[in-house]
DNA sequence: GTCAGCGGTATCCAGGTGGTAACTGCCCTC
DNA sequence: GAGGGCAGTTACCACCTGGATACCGCTGAC
């Protein structure tokens, strides 16, 4: 399997920055990794397209998260370059569900919550 | 709606500490709170029963973060005596779907990934 | 009047998370 | 043989979260 579209470096642009969510999947970026790997591997250089607000130190430990946690797999291709990809193992992939329950819950709830921190802070 | 009946001091003991899943909803504690919640309003020593590993300090915090959110609300009853009341908005239980979802996922999936913690330290 | 229970606060502190900046080794191309 | 891309690593640092411990004001019961 091999992926279709490249990253767009805006892909996260319009998302929400996590740390405004209720929820967390993993670390601060598991979440959009696992968005990337979607629909195919991605190579290390790949993901830090839309990523690129992540240094590649904080990118290496949310692989190596996900990684250990049996989530996305590593494979290296010593020949005839260098080449990593990462991709979402079936674990990984079955993780899409909660997520995108989750994600349909932000969406439909996003202005409410918006509306409760607003309300919250200057009543 | 009053609840039915008291929240049990073990009533979370079995379940896997929640630094050990790859999500979290809200803070560290935020989803158990909300479990206790589900079925009718609770006073805060009411919530302390369950949650005994939390001092009040951080059950505050998290119940201050929810309130925030518009997902729990706190109810003062000055008289006849101090009763301080927390209860779910109709945002903190929808949000149980997602929840939901998220804790069916991990009990479907929590074999595999302690696995793949143990085999990830120690090949 | 003292004491227990309720619903918290105040203060301090340790560890973990995320970020910056610079650097590395390897291969390939020019 | 110099430079550039790939896939990171290293060292250092700031902030935030969560926890320990102690304390607070109020009320009602004894």
């Amino acid at each position: 399997m091999t992926h279709r579209q490249p990253l767009a470096p805006d892909m996260f642009d319009e998302l929400c920055p996590s740390s405004l969510l209720p929820f967390r999947f993993g670390d601060k970026w598991a979440a959009l990794v696992i968005r990337c790997l979607e629909d195919g591997p991605r190579r290390f250089s790949e993901l830090r397209v839309p990523l690129r607000r992540v240094t590649p130190k904080v990118l290496t430990q949310s692989l190596r998260g996900l990684e250990r946690d049996g989530l996305v797999s590593r494979t290296v291709h010593a020949a005839p370059e260098l080449r990593v990809e990462y991709a979402l193992t079936p674990l990984g992939r079955s993780m899409l569900e909660p997520l995108d329950a989750a994600c349909a819950w932000a969406a439909a709830h996003w202005d409410e919550l918006l509306d409760a921190r607003d309300s919250y802070n200057a009543p």
